[in-house]
DNA sequence: TCTGTAGGCGTTTTT
DNA sequence: CGCCTACAGA
């Protein structure tokens, strides 16, 4: 910490670091340095307050951020930065819960469960209530837990305050779910968080030790914060009250996961003493990009009115470019980047490419490997979702956790030993009615009259498990993976299939042993008597996302949803698929609160860019295998005229495309007026809500054909299904 | 029990 | 379009 790092501040920032006692509310606007703020603030606490490394707790929700912000202490203050809890709120609890989770009757060593393996369990927990998974869908009803989760309600809670029939049996599934996720020694992502809130609620001693040494608590990416988390931080805070939070209400995107607004507007009102910086200047964007980007986000309505203004006068304005189709989108963009790389010395790590939805990366690929640009897809498919990394990391969990039934169900007869479906189906019956983890029903079931043929298979199984348990007793992670690799016949299987795509999942498995070294490496000095280093391992696995470990400094072209791109910053940036229906996406759009949240969402893609933003919209495009047409978002329309200039292709060999629905963009600097039209015609695709003046409110289930002809199927909720010809049907968004 | 295939269905966004 | 599930046949 040197006096340098405080004087490149500018007075509110200072502000922000030197107010270190009572608490503070930072609202700091896009670009406005608030990660410098944080990070110089926690530096200076320790350089020139003295404090102690271990009484600082800094949470962020991305270990990316958490990893960037290390980074910088570090630089600042050295080792001491060790010692400071910097990390995202699910790793943070992880580390408590590890800690304390027996007082909650838990059992410390329990596996973390991911979607897939959460999914599971919900299904498991419709088919013990004998409910047809097509009566209630699994998904539906694992989203609806969570919801409840991220507020904060707990299973019996829900069903006292359930209103109807649907509404009493979701709740009594949820207590099911959670009952045989405790059978299982496992808890959700959202129990991290629930179970610590829990456990501070209901062992006032064990916060009182937390409380007590977390002198300062900060909280980066406030807005974004659920309920649960709310009453965490302010659990952990109240003893100090120096917690300061740092957010900006227009760039929460998180809703939708149970980010509740009120956390900021309740920060003052639990706090009449808070005193409030706002971080207004702006560093990174020219001056078109963010009045741009504002002049959409002035749009909400439920929104207070902040100023932004830039350092960075002057500059390109924003280019629009209307493509006849997505494949023509996707070729321009490219061809852009590769000329600006050949022709004025950009980089490919310059670029980035946002969109909406992961599912429109596919074409921008194609181009990409086509013209031979480098590039990576951030987000998406995790490396840690594959099937076989996720194979290997379940057979460690269940020898690390032998009840942890989502990873025996995985891994029981993979590779394949003759434990099949209707086994494990009388093992579920057995653990189910004894009371007792899958595995002893399956061995259960091995020992009865019924299961005598599986018998000697079962007991195969269960020796080999009891042998890795031993093997990889003290085991690094990266022998315990190559040796369950081993022993359990998988490489030798795959191996013995041959071709590119077992060899591809042999090059994961390889990437996987190669993360684990890496690991080893990096937690070399950990010495932790209660936990091993492979048990870190999959806590790690369990919570990082491929967004942490995407690193610009590798010079390739980015992609990625508007979402992942939260907190980064790109020279050039294109912001593709801005038609109706995909961006605003056409499931945000049941209320004002999601459209104003997409809204936001488009806020925080445009100010990604530092010089140069170019967005782009398709008139068709490709959407589960067939054709939609798309109006141009109204997003577009929202931007200041005089920021925006059209563009058409320059290059000489791309033909013109041919315009069927507007005038040649040339003869219109900026004209939407046919978007001004009724926006229910403009995409259809199913599940879009609709409303028929006679039928009444629905949902489209299907779309045929396309053109003056195209017709849609309509699920009516009193009507029931019928088909209509769009043109003629005159419908109205639901 | 395993494998192949036909049909259905889905996409927001993610720690 | 591509993934997953359900089902039929060996």
């Amino acid at each position: 910490m040197t006096e340098q790092d405080l004087e490149g501040l500018n007075p509110e920032q200072r502000e922000a670091v030197l107010h270190t006692e009572g608490p503070l509310l930072v609202l700091a606007g896009a670009g406005s340095g608030k990660t410098r703020v944080l990070t110089t603030r926690i530096a200076w606490l320790i350089g020139s307050l003295g404090i102690a490394p271990e009484g600082i707790l800094a949470v962020t929700f991305t270990n990316k951020a958490a990893g960037e912000m290390r980074e910088r202490v570090e630089k600042m203050c050295g080792d001491a930065a060790a010692g400071v809890w910097l990390a995202t709120f699910h790793s943070i609890c992880v580390r408590i819960l590890r800690r304390d989770i027996s007082h909650l009757g838990y059992a410390r060593g329990f596996s973390i469960y991911d979607e897939a393996d959460s999914l599971g369990v919900v299904k498991e927990a419709l088919r013990r209530h004998d409910i047809d998974p097509k009566a209630e869908d699994p998904r539906r009803l694992r989203w609806r837990i969570d919801q409840w989760k991220n507020a904060g309600v707990l299973p019996h809670q829900a069903e006292a305050s359930a209103g109807d029939f649907e509404e009493r049996r979701a709740a009594a599934l949820y207590a099911t779910y959670q009952k045989l996720l405790a059978e299982a020694g496992a808890l959700d992502f959202n129990d991290l968080l629930l179970l610590t809130v829990q456990l501070f609620e209901r062992f006032p001693d064990v916060l009182g030790w937390y409380r007590r040494r977390f002198q300062y608590v900060m909280v980066d990416e406030y807005q974004d914060t659920n309920r649960v988390q709310y009453r965490l931080i302010h659990q952990l805070a109240s003893e100090h009250r120096n917690l300061c939070v740092v957010g900006d209400p227009d760039q929460s995107i998180y809703a939708w996961r149970g980010a509740d607004i009120r956390n900021i507007l309740d920060f003052e009102r639990d706090y009449p003493d808070a005193t409030v910086v706002k971080l207004e200047r702006n560093y990174r964007s020219t001056s078109p990009i963010l009045e741009g980007a504002s002049g959409v986000v002035a749009h909400n309505v439920a929104r207070r009115a902040r100023g932004l203004y830039t350092e960075r006068e002057g500059g390109a304005p924003i280019r629009l470019f209307e493509a006849q189709d997505d494949r023509e989108e996707a070729q321009f963009v490219v061809r852009e980047i590769v000329s600006a790389v050949r022709e004025q010395g950009r980089r490919y790590g310059d670029f980035a490419i946002f969109y909406r939805t992961n599912a429109q990366s596919r074409v921008f690929e194609e181009q990409l490997l086509e013209y031979d640009v480098p590039y990576v897809v951030v987000g998406g498919v995790r490396f840690y979702d594959r099937a076989e990394v996720k194979d290997a990391l379940a057979y460690l969990r269940l020898l690390r956790q032998p009840a942890d039934s989502a990873a025996l169900r995985r891994i029981v007869n993979k590779p394949a030993r003759g434990i099949g479906k209707t086994t494990v189906e009388a093992a579920e019956r057995e653990a189910e009615s004894q009371g007792v983890p899958l595995l002893e029903g399956l061995k259960r079931f091995a020992d009865s009259e019924a299961g005598a043929r599986v018998a000697p298979k079962v007991a195969r199984f269960v020796e080999l498990l009891e042998r890795l348990t031993r093997e990889i007793g003290s085991a690094s992670p990266s022998e315990a993976i190559a040796r369950v690799l081993d022993q359990t016949g998988y490489l030798v299987d795959l191996e013995r299939e041959g071709g590119p795509e077992a060899e591809a999942r042999l090059e994961n498995l390889r990437e996987l042993v190669a993360a684990a070294q890496d690991f080893e490496r990096a937690n070399a000095e950990i010495r932790d008597e209660e936990r091993s280093l492979l048990d870190l391992f999959l806590d790690q696995v369990a919570l990082v996302s491929d967004l942490d470990e995407y690193d610009r400094r590798d010079e390739v072209v980015s992609l990625m949803t508007a979402h992942s791109a939260k907190g980064l910053e790109y020279p050039v940036v294109y912001l593709s698929g801005m038609e109706e229906g995909v961006f605003p996406h056409a499931g945000a759009l049941r209320d004002d609160a999601g459209l104003e949240e997409e809204r936001r969402l488009c806020y925080v893609g445009m100010t990604r860019a530092m010089e140069k933003l170019t967005i782009s919209f398709a008139q068709q495009r490709l959407r589960f295998g067939s054709r939609t047409f798309g109006m141009p978002s109204r997003f577009l329309d929202e931007i200041p005229p005089a920021v925006v200039e059209r563009v058409r292709p320059r290059f000489s060999h791309v033909p013109p495309p041919a315009r069927t629905r507007s005038a040649p963009p040339g003869e219109r600097a900026y004209d939407y007026s046919y978007a001004q039209e009724s926006h229910a015609e403009g995409i259809v695709a199913p599940g879009l809500r609709v409303r028929h003046p006679r039928l009444g409110n629905g949902v489209i289930v299907k779309v045929l054909g396309n053109g003056p002809s195209q017709k849609i199927d309509v699920r009516f909720e009193h009507a029931g299904l019928k088909r209509l010809v769009l043109r003629f049907a005159n419908l109205e968004l639901g």
